[in-house]
DNA sequence: ATGTGTTATTGAAACGTTTCAAAAACTTAT
DNA sequence: ATAAGTTTTTGAAACGTTTCAATAACACAT
């Protein structure tokens, strides 16, 4: 930029960072170098074709030369879009989720947008608190997975005038876009492939119901065990409930000392998630119990370390990163098309078997 | 906004969303409900103390009523912050990395900050592509994990006028802030535990010695051991090297092939982060080799899960969520002041002593 | 009522970029 | 040289908010 000390005019410091206070480029020193108008550099920016070749490639050179970077801010004023999009989770600590926001950043970074990432803990002013802050930067969508089963939040967020997905829930009434796993159908497949195993009593440790994935699940073994003594009048299987009040590992941990002296006829035990099985195994082997060894475990999420414990852990495998990139597509397809209708998309949940569920004793015992 | 239409004018649809198409209140709505000025509105939100407080009053009904949130990009234009922080880090799968960012997040949102998470994957030219688009953005500041050893590109954008701080990483000339954990202590307390337990022969398993944390942690076990042939003129105690092409599960799997047969004098081994070690486990286990319950196992980072694979994992423990909060405590602090001096904030990691390391069978041999 | 000092409010202009109607420049045909 | 059609370029105005010099309003003293 030795050159053009007068394009830029006063180069007076404003006392932040005095030894660097250089103003940047704008769209006016391009056109000053190049000798063209406001209006041309920016064609030049954003409909290149519209520009003579000779004028084109002086702009490009006058460009590169100022240094010039465009602002978004700016742009966004004028009317443009923001080229941003904020996603919402739980929790950053559990692998779920930040496999969620990698498939949504891959996707996104492909079309040129930033990603806002936003924790909630689970708690709504928190939640309301981050819509506020995407709205005033004027987010072109938000990605969500909500912090309680009221949407009221996030659907006067949403008709205020910014596209929101939801990510693993439902819109009941269909003024959202979603992106959901059948929840009901992984209950189904994890009781459905421990039966198969020959276990006819098994413990559901679930987490809060009033989380509608932990419902869905539970609902999900019922679904297969009805299904089941409808085909084969199955009526010897049962299955027993707990409830542990939040879906974390120190949770699992806590109701292990109630598993200590399981009902002996108990030989396989689901939970809610991976988490919480995965806490289950950490007290059962802190305490020194043997009960893993014979019975059978089942976890859900099929997170990145379920398969690295010890033993590993048969788990519902939740396409996470799938869920991510999904809908961030989703929501870049409703950018771009005015007549946009919402939809879902529902992924099925597979069954992914490892140790913790295999040759358990339970066939020797039927 | 029943009784309002006359104030905003021409609803009429613009083609998009034909539903919900108002358009958002704006100051001069505001303005004109509460019959005041521009300047008077702005002062109510910015400095309220300016205002008569029947006026301020007044407006703040007026805000209430007409539903107004604020444009940050009109602001930002006019010389305002964008009230947004970038992260940039190396691979968002790590949890290593994402503890940090919750660091990052927990700290900026007490300031109102939104963070932008960005992952470069190792990529130089994905480093270049965010940085640009932050820049775009103009973040008020970038919190960066750099994606290599050449800091130049992170100079040049940080010259262009937006503060950084690096993070797990020095900044060599001091023009930058930076916030790093001792990975040479790192390295020498995890082979002092070991020979304290009795080791004479260490196998120390490196990651990519161009980057600068293996370096460092392996540099770290030849102070440790230069300190003990000092004082005790410890001579016998010798280290063999291996090195992994990447430090992930995988690279850790596939090494573990060559330590089935692994030379019986070496009782210990040291990997250059968990990932490698929890790699080496699970290789040694699939192969069904005995090698872990004679031989110590040490890591290095203490991620979430080392204590839940099966040893136990003993590991340096890295302050992840201190290295985000402090990186991010750092930026706004050089935010708040135009005197700004950069410095360095140097966290000083500890061993985590666990199952892998405890009891090996080495002082039996000794 | 007049003068002085203080407080509160106003409103023009700035910020960087985009947009599009109008003007200028270019090309071709007569 | 003139006219018509096409391409290229221009530049005024808009976007929402902040800022600060100028003005208005208010309070108090004489």
């Amino acid at each position: 930029m030795a050159g053009d000390s007068g394009a830029h005019g006063d180069l007076s410091s404003n006392g932040t960072h005095p030894t660097k206070d250089s103003k940047k480029a704008t769209i006016r020193d391009v056109a000053n170098k190049a000798k063209v108008s406001l209006g041309t550099v920016s064609n030049v920016l954003n409909d290149p074709e519209r520009v003579a070749p000779a004028t084109r490639n002086r702009v490009l050179k006058a460009i590169e030369t100022t240094g010039f970077v465009r602002n978004i801010a700016a742009r966004q004023l004028r009317g443009g879009g923001s080229k941003a999009v904020g996603i919402v989770i739980l929790d950053s600590s559990n692998p779920f989720f930040t496999e969620m926001i990698r498939g949504a950043e891959d996707a996104l970074r492909q079309e040129g947008y930033l990603l806002i990432a936003c924790s909630t803990d689970g708690s709504n002013d928190r939640e309301a608190m981050y819509l506020r802050h995407l709205e005033e930067h004027q987010v072109e969508g938000v990605l969500i997975t909500p912090s309680n089963d009221d949407l009221e939040q996030i659907i006067d967020f949403h008709d205020r005038g910014t596209p929101v997905v939801l990510v693993d829930r439902e819109s009941h009434s269909g003024e959202l876009c979603s992106v959901t796993v059948d929840d009901v159908r992984g209950g189904s497949i994890a009781v459905s492939h421990l039966i198969d195993e020959g276990h006819t009593k098994i413990l559901f440790i679930n987490g809060p119901t009033t989380i509608r994935q932990c419902r869905d699940r539970r609902a999900g073994v019922d679904v297969a065990l009805k299904s089941l003594k409808k085909v084969e009048e199955a009526d010897w299987i049962e299955v027993v409930d707990l409830e542990v009040p939040s879906l974390s590992i120190a949770s699992g941990e806590e109701i292990s000392i109630e598993l200590i002296d399981l009902d002996p006829t108990i030989t396989a035990i689901m939970c809610a998630n991976d988490l919480v099985a995965i806490g289950v195994m950490r007290g059962l082997a802190r305490s020194g119990a043997d009960l893993l060894s014979r019975v059978a475990l089942v976890g859900y999420d099929d997170i990145t370390f379920s398969s690295l414990v010890s033993p590993a852990l048969t788990s519902v495998h939740q396409p996470q990163y799938d869920l991510g990139y999904a809908a961030a597509r989703l929501l870049l397809e409703e950018l771009g098309d005015s007549n946009h209708r919402h939809h879902e998309i529902r992924f099925t949940p597979d069954l992914v078997v490892r140790e913790s569920s295999s040759g358990r004793s339970s066939q020797s015992q039927r």
